[in-house]
DNA sequence: ATATACAATGTAATCGATTACGTTTTGTAA
DNA sequence: TTACAAAACGTAATCGATTACATTGTATAT
């Protein structure tokens, strides 16, 4: 028995398509007898409500369309993850889209969400300075944007990220209390608003306590373990070598920390690390890696808080909101000095 | 300008909308002239078609639902990665379920995926014993199902799984090579057939090589670095140790490696340890942790194929075909004595 | 008792694209 | 020249649900 319709249902009950709609849809215009009747009804007959059509004519889908670099990114493989838990309870759908990183390839991935006529979009936009024109479009097509993870100021729109400069300063402090005083930094891509708040942080942190900051320990590197092993090296040819790193990616710490340990160099006694976003391998690794957790399963959650307000409370549509997550200090072994010297 | 359709383009070329309709289609009957004014206005006047529209006339979507336990595990992630990379090239869309390992959400992924009219679907269906009904309902209905990761034999269909036996036995062939004697195994759940199969390779590889198999070695462990901490700490009371360990989880096998190194026992000259999966961290930790990887792109891009094909090539529909991807050995730290006596 | 309101349902248009079937025009074989 | 085929396009139904706009019937107010 192929596909029940509702004519299917209006013809065993006498009655027509628009009163098996409306008592389906509890609208209030129908008596409570008819609801009933047609509640069973449908229930008997296997009615599944043909979700195109009903979206067609509702000109609204409830697809949830997410643009991110990688789906298998531990951030965004986990924000997808808790997204998808939070809005599927409420029957919404999420369809995933992968930009690799690219401006082209994000303007198709727009395109294509939009043509499967999703109800909002959720990214984590492309790195680099590209023109926004797309992210404009979106809204004045009608759909709802929400970025995540990297913010966009130019434009207006909900966004949720996480406080890049206060991780970062945490994560400075921290090595400073632990008696750290020469604390190198890797900032990954300099034109990258997030890399640029991580700066900020480390630079107020060192401010803040009285600590000169040092140019050459600065070094920009990439998002790889090799790299941030080449990185170490070039520290410690230095005159006045570092004492300590906060790195801005937990993989170019991990490079830089299997480099300083190999040259004999003991960490944390000898040497501080932290890195950055609280990678899964990170809690693994020997010694353990500190590191800044970015709460994604909380980012996922406050993404989904944005959607279904929107749904119920259509007077917040207008009032974007940006919020900004406070990311946690995980104090590992490769920091801890002092806990160490206890011990 | 709101929404273009069809209607609008005819009304501006003086023809009717099934011709338009059939212009950008390609369709035969309509002439090259036609064609290239449709294309032309169809480009001046930004119109999108309405794939809602076009569906619910057609009865298909070009979406792929895809249902895992979680989106965020590294064999998940990954192959939800692959697969949207080809399968987006195609036009077709990806929408995520997470059923986290519970038949009831199970069958509420389905529910939802065939409402939103996927035209496949793509599982990796939960664990334990339940009822296929739900998959024969898939089928029946029309829409395409693939199953990867964990086959489920009593239904007909594609099926894309990595060989665990297999694994298994280069695995342990793999440490008895090494000269380790006495192989402990890891198993976690014994009525899963994936963890059955690769019990299956392990008593197979020790056969092979004239080794007996000893019951008190083999363990039920859960996938928790902890568990296996406490799984190692039991083999070492035997009166009999093992020097080595198989285990089908790369986290029990970390927890086993992290107790011994830490009960001064030396890995890989003392002890050898290879797990599966190859999870993300395996190559960090210290030792670096040999493994089995499942070949999760290749996966991905194999469940293309089958969709892709299906598209193309009728004729394959009927006939259900089932791939076994061969896993790759990665010989690592943990296991490597010889290269480690050399050096 | 009459007017008015509202409850409950029906009629038909609509969302936008596709397609079975019909019509006209042009080409070509007999 | 007749006839038949194919090319090229038009007409209208269709996919299934929703909804603006009637319509009918009943209850309440005056």
């Amino acid at each position: 028995m192929g596909k029940i319709t509702i004519h299917d249902i209006a013809k065993k009950l006498n009655t027509t398509a628009a009163t098996v709609s409306r008592a389906l849809n509890d609208n209030k215009s129908i008596s409570i007898k008819m609801k009933e009747k047609v509640a069973i009804a449908a229930k008997e007959m296997g009615y599944e409500r043909n979700v195109l059509a009903s979206n067609l004519r509702k000109g609204k889908t409830n697809i949830i369309g997410v643009i991110v670099p990688y789906a298998d990114r531990s951030l965004f493989a986990s924000v997808i993850r808790s997204l998808e838990e939070k809005v599927q309870e409420h029957g919404m759908n999420i369809m995933i889209s992968q930009s690799h990183d690219s401006y082209e390839k994000e303007l198709r991935c727009v395109e294509t969400l939009l043509q499967a006529q999703v109800s909002t979009i959720v990214m984590s936009h492309s790195k680099g300075d590209n023109p926004k024109d797309h992210l404009k479009r979106i809204i004045d097509g009608g759909t709802s944007l929400i970025l995540f993870d990297r913010p966009v100021e130019e434009i207006k729109t909900h966004s949720v990220t996480v406080n890049d400069y206060d991780g970062a300063y945490k994560a400075v402090t921290h090595l400073i209390e632990m008696g750290y005083q020469r604390i190198a930094h890797f900032i990954m891509d300099k034109n990258t608003p997030l890399y640029k708040e991580r700066y900020r942080g480390y630079k107020r942190a060192l401010k803040d306590n009285n600590l000169v900051l040092d140019p050459s320990l600065v070094i920009e590197v990439a998002t790889k373990i090799a790299d941030g092993a080449v990185a170490a090296e070039a520290l410690m040819q230095l005159e006045q070598t570092p004492d300590a790193i906060f790195s801005s990616s937990d993989f170019a710490a991990l490079g830089a920390m299997n480099y300083l340990i190999e040259k004999g160099i003991e960490v944390p006694s000898e040497f501080g690390i932290i890195g950055f976003s609280n990678e899964p391998f990170t809690n693994y690794v020997t010694p353990s890696l500190s590191t800044i957790d970015q709460k994604t399963k909380l980012m996922g959650e406050t993404i989904a808080h944005f959607i279904l307000n929107k749904k119920d409370n259509k007077a917040e549509i207008k009032q974007f909101q940006s919020v900004s997550l406070t990311p946690q200090l995980l104090i590992r072994n490769s920091s801890n000095r002092k806990q160490n010297l206890k011990e």
